[in-house]
DNA sequence: CCAGATGATTGCCTTGAAGGCAACTTTGCC
DNA sequence: GGCAAAGTTGCCTTCAAGGCAATCATCTGG
């Protein structure tokens, strides 16, 4: 069971606890960048001791994937409930973008200083360990469960779940590094729809 | 210009001592268990300092993938000289196989627990990044030169490297998951022909 | 309502990773 | 042979990861 779906005071207070944890990370990095403050800065902003950082997080990076990873585990839930009928990279694509849309601007508009730092952020090989954790084998089950495959012995719904993320990466790489006028849900729908269609070499600049 | 391709006594050390700390790192963990060893063990039997292993190799993890980053890179060389008319996605499934076919079985025939650590390491996040790091940007180069695109400006090279790599972890984590009964590269052949077709829900199970 | 059980928080501690710096050694080249 | 460039090493500091046990908060049954 998802620790978001239960209740009672103790698991609410872990919620918060978790959450505090990750925006005062995101804070951090903010306001002093991505390589000026530690775990300890984080525990102290959010009122624990690093020893409960640690129970929380595995490392900084994880704290600061946390909303995305969060994001994403809610794709995976609004994957099963998309309409059966609809193509299945369709579905994919609307589960994928609304919690987009959700989430809003956590921090107010992003400065371009805020932007550089998320792209530093994007661009560490430990911030692509933290968002694979926890995130594929989510995407696994519900692929497996809308598609009627086994998630163990079939090879389908990993390798679609695999082609999903890689195509999220290379939309938020392109998304961070060039100029966001474009909105992302319109890239992504493309994406997926073009996806669908195998890919075909000459993209339509 | 690639360490690969110079010459001179210098640069065939270094190669040298890249190659004889991944070989060292994979004994290890074959003997061993990946978590029972460490940078240092890995120093000493290659013969040099741990200070030298991390001017090599920025983990283990990342000396651990050296051979297979090492095929990719090779792939993504192959996938420029293959002729014109050829599909892209069979261009790049071949391209992918050719330098497995190469390598032989560099460690004699595995057992079982070796076959056992290789799945433990290959579920480990960790790798999955080691893997995709200094590969991914040799890939999206030389699809962007096969399809004429600009791997800077237009999404679409970033992409196909992105699904392309993807793919190619879901097959690796599959074919390490259960027997490898069939061969790697027919699998590979199938996979990356599904994609071309849009890869539709129901698979052929 | 209370007391034991269960789970969370914390401090302490050990191990390992990462990488800057400067001394020293090897290779390349004239 | 000898100088310059590049590779290797030891030493060091900082940070990360996580086991263990004590303490504290929440929960649950009587």
């Amino acid at each position: 069971m998802p620790e978001e779906a239960r209740s009672g005071l103790r698991e609410r207070k872990k919620l918060d606890t978790r959450k505090a944890l990750s925006d005062a990370a995101l804070e951090l990095m903010f306001e002093r960048g991505l390589d000026n403050f530690v775990r300890e800065d984080v525990a102290a902003r959010a009122g624990v001791s690093l020893r409960t950082f640690s129970n929380y997080f595995a490392s900084k990076y994880d704290a600061l994937a946390y909303r995305v990873n969060y994001r994403i585990r809610r794709s995976a839930e609004l994957l099963r409930s998309r309409p059966a009928e609809e193509p299945l990279w369709t579905a994919i694509a609307e589960a994928l973008i609304e919690p987009l849309r959700d989430d809003g601007v956590p921090f107010g508009r992003p400065t371009d200083e805020q932007i550089l730092e998320v792209r530093k952020l994007n661009a560490t090989p430990e911030m692509q360990v933290a968002l694979a954790r926890n995130t594929i084998e989510d995407l696994v089950e519900a692929i497996a469960d809308r598609t009627g495959t086994d998630p163990k012995a079939d090879l389908y719904p990993r390798l679609v779940a695999n082609v999903t993320v890689g195509a999220l990466n290379a939309v938020l790489n392109r998304y961070v590094q060039t100029d966001p006028s474009v909105a992302m849900s319109s890239v992504l729908r493309e994406v997926f729809a073009s996806i669908s269609e195998g890919l075909p070499p000459p993209p339509r600049t």
